[in-house]
DNA sequence: ATTGTGTTTAACAAAATTGTTAAACAAAGA
DNA sequence: TCTTTGTTTAACAATTTTGTTAAACACAAT
């Protein structure tokens, strides 16, 4: 076998994220995946059954990437709660900014998929991180450093702040006229302006 | 000529628009559009000449309806701009809930459409009513009223806290485990949580 | 050198999707 | 009634997209 080219796979997964999640490319074929990881098509049929599959493979790999980043960040032990905030600003920012369709397509597929094909999306769940950060969030309202609300209203807002101006960029571009340099000047303000907003 | 069935060219673009801007299914094909609407796929390119071009019409239309809407509410004269925001977020809200994917529809054509063949979406810029509107936050700034930052960065946050939470809500019912009613009440709370938020 | 294993390619088949054409149809007006 | 106009339908053609198969290939181990 030839070793050299053992990466093969990964390229054509990296292609794939790269359309699917970077460029918003929704309904790229699997012969633009090919060219863009610079392969033969029958490759992507090889390596990765179907076009679902492979899809499914790069969610889960994106989804555990970003999983892991979060835990070894945000969920560190004995940090105060503002730190842990910009901790998770910072981490779910840059991810958005690598991959800003990602949660989008997820949704988008969630929409097509009414067969329920994909285990992946299946099995999506609460986690317990998850269910640690929306307890802290709890305990910052009774300490009286956030607004009091559902835990799950302020993670909504956190989540909308950081993540609709990166999905909405091409549409804004246009309709307030700015440069790209000027709207991504806008989003590294953004962070400031998100601590201020949620936490008063 | 069939007068009763004028409407045609009408259900047409009800079932485009309920599919593309209400459902996500972003991939609709022509026949799904027309069984949907419950008439002939033919029809389809009788009336648009083709899937592009009635995605377009129905793009249009949806837009100016939103225009419409705001210029009579929020664009009234001599009103408080607390008022004028809760217009806002009202308008915005209802049409986020009755086409929650619209936006990132046009997002996600733009991603595909290299070509820049859409002259729809070539057409999108800055008007006079968005340039008054953010005239007017910055001059709440200026009083005191809001937090001062870069007014479009206002709109950007109030935008993104209407939005992101109704596109995201497929993904996010799943994340959070909580049932259909349980999102559409935490949807309804938000007016409130968006102004608490803004307009300390 | 040859065998075996995994990789790559081209050729093929099948399905899905789109758009066109010509004929059938329905209603209104001459 | 007959003609005209606009609407609807079915049949067709072209293209795109997907997935399969079998052969060619490269390299490592024997």
């Amino acid at each position: 076998m030839a070793i050299k080219d053992s990466h093969t796979e990964q390229q054509i997964k990296e292609a794939a994220k790269r359309l699917f999640f970077k460029e918003g490319r929704f309904k790229a074929t699997t012969q633009e995946i090919a060219d863009a990881a610079g392969v033969n098509r029958t490759l992507v049929n090889y390596y990765f059954r179907s076009r679902d599959v492979l899809f499914d493979e790069v969610l889960k790999d994106a989804r555990e990437a970003m999983t892991n980043r979060l835990k070894t960040s945000v969920g560190q032990e004995d940090i105060p709660f503002r730190v842990r905030i910009e901790s998770f600003i910072d981490v779910v920012m840059e991810h958005s900014l690598t991959y800003p369709y990602m949660d989008i397509y997820i949704v988008s597929r969630m929409n097509d998929d009414f067969n329920h094909e994909s285990d992946i999306i299946a099995n999506i769940k609460k986690n317990e991180d998850l269910k640690m950060f929306l307890k802290m969030i709890e305990g910052e309202m009774n300490k009286g450093n956030i607004e009091k609300m559902e835990p799950v209203q302020f993670l909504l807002s956190l989540m909308s702040l950081l993540i609709y101006p990166v999905i909405i960029q091409p549409l804004f571009k246009k309709v307030l006229q700015v440069t790209d340099r000027q709207y991504q000047h806008l989003l590294k303000e953004r962070k400031e302006i998100i601590l201020k907003t949620l936490l008063k």
